[in-house]
DNA sequence: ACAAAAGTGTTTCCTATACACCCATGC
DNA sequence: GCATGGGTGTATAGGAAACACTTTTGT
C-alpha cells in the first residue's frame, strides 16, 4: 500500500490497475505474518475478496499474468496462496448466507435459474428448483420485469431485478436476510 | 509488533504482558487503517479479542491502565475504539453460534446454569432452561461427572465437562456445531 | 408431434418453541 | 414444613425438504 490511502482503497486500486473495473464489491479478510512465509523478505499481507459480475467485460492487465480459474480445479499455488483462497471462499460462503451478494455477481436483470445456479456455484451445492424460487419469493426483494431472456429455452424465462430499496426499508424493520 | 513474531504472537504477548495469562484463546478480527484514525501518526491497528475464562486469577499490570468493562455499560473509547469493540462482539457471536468456544470461557467443570448464563450473557438474550438443556444434550459432547457444584442451592447441582475428543470425533465425522 | 426448458403446489418431516410441575435439601 | 434452585417431558407451530406434472413454443 501507499502512504496516502486506506487498505480498503490499496485493495481497489490494486483491483483496477489489474482488471481496470471500479465500484466493485471488496471485502477485507485477514492479515498473514508468518515469519518465513514468503523466502526473500518479512512480508505481511492483507488479503481481500472481489465479488466481479460475470457480465463485466474484463481486459485482465497482462502486466501481472494474471488468470481466471474454476474453483473446482485451480492450481497449487505459491507462498500461502492457498490459505488465501480458502479463507475467501469460506468467507464468500459466510456472507452469500447473511447478505444479499449475490446480486453483485449477476447483471442488472437475471432469471431465477442464473441466480440460482450462482448460489449452487458459491455453495457447491445442487437445490430443488421449487424450493429455491419459493425461498427467494417469500423474501420479497425482486421485482419480476415484464421482459424475457430468449437465449436459453423456446419457452423463454422471465427476468428479474434485485429492490434495492426495498430490501433496505425491509433491513430497517429488521428483516433478516438468510439463506 | 516486533519483527520477529507473527501478528497472533504479538497479540499473545500484548496479552500476557497485560494480564500475566497464557495459552489463551485470541482471534484476529481485522485491520484498521483510515488515514486520520489517530491524530499525531499515521497508525495501521490489527484487531484482535480473546477468551479469557471467568475462574482465571488475573493481575492487570497496572502499567498500562486496563480495566474491565461490562458491554452494557463501557464507556466511550478514543480514536475508532468503539468500532473495534462492535466488530469484537459481532464476531464472537458469530463464533459463538459456530463453534463451542463457549467452553473456553468457563472453568474445566461448570453446570448447565452456567453455561446457559454464558450464552446469554454473549446473546444479550434469556433461554427457557429446558430448551436449552436439551439442545445442549443433543449435541452429546459434554459429560456429566458425579460431583455437584453446592454453592448455589441446597439441592446442589451437577458439574459437567467438555469433551474435547468426543466433539473433534464428531467433528470428524461431519458435525457441525449450531446454537 | 415432439423436444427442451419454464413454471407451479402439496405433503411430510423435523426442528424450534412454548409451557408447568415435582424433587431434593437446608434451614 | 417451607423456601430455594434443580431437574425433567410433551404438545404445537413453522420452516425445510421431498416430490411430478403441465405449459409454452420453435422446429
Amino acid at each position: 500500500m501507499n502512504g496516502e490511502e486506506t487498505l480498503d482503497e490499496s485493495a481497489s486500486r490494486v483491483l483496477n490497475s489489474l482488471t481496470g473495473l471500479e465500484n466493485i464489491y471488496l471485502e477485507q479478510l485477514k492479515s498473514f505474518s508468518e515469519l518465513d512465509r514468503e523466502p526473500t523478505a518479512r512480508i505481511i499481507s492483507i488479503s481481500y475478496y472481489a465479488l466481479i459480475s460475470t457480465d463485466e467485460n474484463i481486459q485482465i492487465n497482462e502486466k501481472y499474468s494474471a488468470k481466471w480459474f474454476d474453483l473446482k480445479q485451480f492450481p497449487n499455488l505459491i507462498f500461502d496462496h492457498n490459505k488465501m483462497v480458502q479463507n475467501a471462499v469460506t468467507r464468500l460462503r459466510y456472507r452469500a448466507s447473511t447478505q444479499p451478494i449475490g446480486f453483485e455477481l449477476l447483471p442488472e436483470k437475471f432469471t431465477m435459474k442464473d441466480l440460482q445456479s450462482l448460489y449452487e456455484a458459491i455453495f457447491d451445492e445442487k437445490y430443488d428448483k421449487r424450493n429455491f424460487i419459493s425461498k427467494i419469493n417469500s423474501m420479497d426483494i425482486l421485482v419480476k420485469t415484464e421482459e424475457k431472456d430468449m437465449t436459453s429455452s423456446r419457452k423463454g424465462s422471465f427476468l428479474y431485478r434485485f429492490d434495492k430499496e426495498k430490501y433496505h426499508k425491509k433491513l430497517s424493520q429488521g428483516y433478516l436476510f438468510k439463506i
